[in-house]
This record gives C-alpha cells, structure tokens and sequence, in this order.
DNA sequence: CGACGTGTTGAGTGTGATCAACATCTGTGG
DNA sequence: CCACAGATGTTGATCACACTCAACACGTCG
C-alpha cells in the first residue's frame, strides 16, 4: 500500500471548528480555560488538517513547521531501526498535543501515523514563542503536556522491561482503553479500539505469532474481544488485576 | 542494606557554588544566559543538597517540594513493580533536570537513586510559576529538557522492544558514555561509569545472568572494560556500529 | 572470621522467535 | 461475475535466545 504523507497545504482548513466551540473542550478531563487563554488558542490556530487511516503525520528526520492537537481520530508514534524493525511508542487520542519535540527541538525523532481517519488543529510553530512571551499559564500547560507524555513513556518502558507477554499485552489494552475513555471514545459497546495485531506486536516488542497466541490468551479469558479489525475491552478490572497496574490517575488536565 | 532517603533539611547548603561560578555552565555543550536569566535562577535556588551513593533521592508516590539541577555525581530514575521487579527508566549526569514531573503534576511517578555521590541545586517548586510568569525563556528551556527526556525515553524504548541482547547492551554503554561526555565526564581513561552488571540488567530487561555473558561477550570483542566497579568504554565506535545507534545529536542546550 | 555485594560459569528449562501453511475478507481488474 | 492479490488472523512444528537454578571466586567491611 502507498503511504500517503499528509499535506497541510493540500488539506487544510477542509472544516473549521471555532475554538470557542470546541467539541473537547466540555469534556469533563479538560480544566477550563480563561477567555484570554481561549482567545489566543483561537488565533494561534492556523487551521485543520485531515488525514486518512494509514497516512504518515510526521515523519523522523523532518522538521515540521507545525504543531498540532488532535481533535479526533486515533493516531500513534514510532521508530523505525535501519533494518525495518518498527516501535511503536505510544498511542495518539483526540486532545494529544503532537510534534512538540519537533517544534522544541528542530527535528522530529520519531513518525506518526494515523490508525483512523484523523482530524488535527494546526498550529504555527513560530508563535509558541509568543506563546510562552504571553501567556505563561498555557506554557506551563505545554510542559504539564509534555510530562504526561514522559509519564506515560516509562510506563511503557517498564512494561516492555519487566513485564511478561500477557502481562504487557492486559497492560497495554488497559492502558489505551484508559486513555480512550477519558476523552469519550472507547465507550461500552461503541467503537473498538482500531489496531491490528501487528501494532500490539510492535508496542509489545513480540513477534506478530507469539502476540496472536498471547492475544487468544485473553479472549479466551474472556477479557477482550477481537472483531472487524480492532479490539474491545470487555473486563477492564481483569486486565488491570494480569497487569499488576494502578490504571491511570489523572485529575483535570489542560488541552491546548 | 540500609538505604537512605536523603532530605534537604538534613543536608542542604553543605557547599555553596555561585551560579554565576556555576562549574557546569562554562562547558560547550550549554548555551549562554541573559544576566537577568542567571539573575533569577540565582534567586531561585535554595541550596544545595548531597547525597550519598546508593541513596535514594526521590522516591515514587511522594510529592517533593523541590526541583534540582545535578551539580556533579551520577544518578538514574527507575519505577518498580509490586513484586519487586525494577526497571530502570534513564540515567542522570549533571546538567540534567530533576523532579520537574513532581513538580508540574503533583506526585512523582518515579523514583531516584544515586549511583554515586551527588551533589544537587535545589529550586523551589514553588517559585515554578514565577519563572514561567517573568521568564519565558526559562520557561521554554524547561519544555525543552522535558522534550529531551521524552527523546531518550524514545530511544530506550526502541531498543528494549526491538534490539537483540547484545545490541541493547552495546547501545546503553554508548549511550550512557556519550552523555557523559558531553558533560566532561568519563574522557578517556577518567572515571568509568559507577555501574554494576544488575543495574545493565534492569535497564535493558534481561536477567543479571544473562547480562553478565552478553557484557562478557563485549568485553572479548575489546568493546568494553569491566573494572572495579564500572565500566570503561574502550570501542565506542565499535559499540554504535553493532547497536547501529547514530549517536546523540545535540547542539547546545539550555542548563536551568 | 563470616556476611555481603559483585562477578563468573555451567546445566537444564521455557518463553517467545521463526518457518510454514492455511483461512477469511477486502478490493480490484478482467 | 469470477479470479486474484493483499491484508489480516490462526495454528502447529521446530529452534534459539534468554531465564532459572546452582555453585563458586573474589573483594570489602564489620
């Protein structure tokens, strides 16, 4: 398949979602924002960006000249070793800030893809320094953005380092249907959660077979579903006690 | 053995640098300061803490309510499980930021050990806001040290999932060499770097069995020495070519 | 001296990798 | 409408990398 490399100049401003009627922004995980913050976001974005299931956001070695936050659809990060071996870092929800690194740092170290069809804000890179000039509160917010992301990094690293196949497996399904549920996707009996068993494989660092075998484990376990290309969560307290892991803590955050 | 929990009551402003002496700060690798900059983080430290080797710094679940800086010493973060499991997350050489995920999102989610004696600059988590408030600058060299852990934890995640034993082994030791280095640390024949073969092994997820051989296996390769106590990086060229790592890339860098 | 931390090595085991084949389902072109 | 290719999931057989268990060497420190 022919991976498309998503264009601003080719699909932007497809549609327009004002900022002051955001549809996440309500979301009861996202703090409030003042009027001032709101105001500023609005101009800061320069428009929307739509991408289709498959095609690559960002690409490693690049540098993006755009930030983006992503209003819906399912998305992940990954590396690539020169030999093809692909890792998959971790997983992208609406509400994700992503292509900070590239912003911050000049140069993206890793791609994103998108898993579903994927609407994302865009923002002009060059005035997160203005950013950070006027409105100290929204920086702080992007740091407390970027340190969630670290969170969740060394979780991942401690699963993939310690812990067992189906261990990681009930942790990582735990995990992204955690995250998914707090932005309002991934609801009982709506929409799975869209990966193939080679994604599980290359977030998991098992081979595709051994994560099948690894996968029925918990179907037949009755913890998980398997059905038209995705996976859904039916006894998240099951996976939670397999993984050993606490499920995530978090109170309010910021959406920027 | 007993391990000790260090606090700042109990040991701060043992020594006293100046920042504007600051020893770190001259190094190439850090980029200049405003005066008014070096002003306020000046104002913003509190002391100066040392610590023990094998003590433990911050500990998981706790909520510190400060920040350091490494002054001098070796250190790493890790996360356990509940049965005793350890992964270890990153290392830590000086320059490098502590405790800001504490500081930004309340808990700390991790702990840190000193791997030998440390000496660290303590800032009020307080004054956080302060900083970002009056110096944006700061403020985004703050995102940037965040952006550059979430870089490494990339790195490492890539390779624990990924790369074979032996290329995990030879990465890390390039690794942990190069940012040391950067730092004036670990020049050829100065010290090793302070680690035992467990800590390799919780790092890169194998057991301390099998690290011993693979660490063997890098030692008859003339890649590595193992001596009192550390390790000596005698091939780094030979260790990026079998990790098949690029090795960092970092041009200069901010030091709060 | 003995206890402990650290490194080393061998033997046997097992988890997870590789190879191979096949079942579905989809979309595409003849 | 069918034939075919490609993506995805499934299963069995075999192999190997890494784990566990066990023992021992060597240092330091009480």
């Amino acid at each position: 398949m022919e991976k498309k490399i998503a264009s601003v100049a080719e699909n932007a401003t497809a549609r327009r979602h004002s900022c002051e009627a955001c549809p996440l922004r309500p979301l009861p995980v996202f703090r409030a924002f003042e009027p001032s913050e709101l105001d500023f976001v609005s101009h800061f974005k320069r428009g929307e960006l739509a991408v289709d299931r498959g095609a690559t956001v960002l690409v490693e070695g690049s540098s993006s000249p755009h930030l983006y936050t992503v209003l819906s659809g399912w998305g992940f990060r990954f590396k690539l070793l020169s030999d093809g071996r692909r890792q998959i870092l971790n997983y992208i929800v609406p509400g994700d800030l992503i292509g900070l690194q590239g912003s911050i740092m000049g140069e993206m170290q890793h791609s994103v893809e998108a898993l579903s069809a994927l609407v994302l804000c865009v923002f002009e890179r060059d005035k997160l320094m203005q950013l950070y000039g006027r409105h100290p509160g929204l920086a702080y917010d992007i740091t407390w953005l970027a340190s969630r992301e670290e969170r969740m990094l060394d979780e991942n690293l401690l699963s993939i380092g310690r812990r067992s196949a189906i261990e990681r497996a009930a942790y990582l399904l735990a995990f992204i249907h955690e995250r998914a549920r707090t932005v309002g996707l991934a609801t009982r009996s709506s929409t799975a959660i869209p990966i193939t068993q080679q994604h599980v494989a290359d977030t998991l660092g098992l081979s595709l077979v051994h994560t099948n075998k690894t996968l029925r484990k918990l179907i037949q376990r009755g913890m998980i579903e398997w059905r038209d290309g995705g996976c859904e969560i039916v006894d998240l307290g099951g996976l939670l006690k397999l993984s050993g892991w606490e499920g995530l803590d978090e109170g309010k955050r910021p959406l920027v």
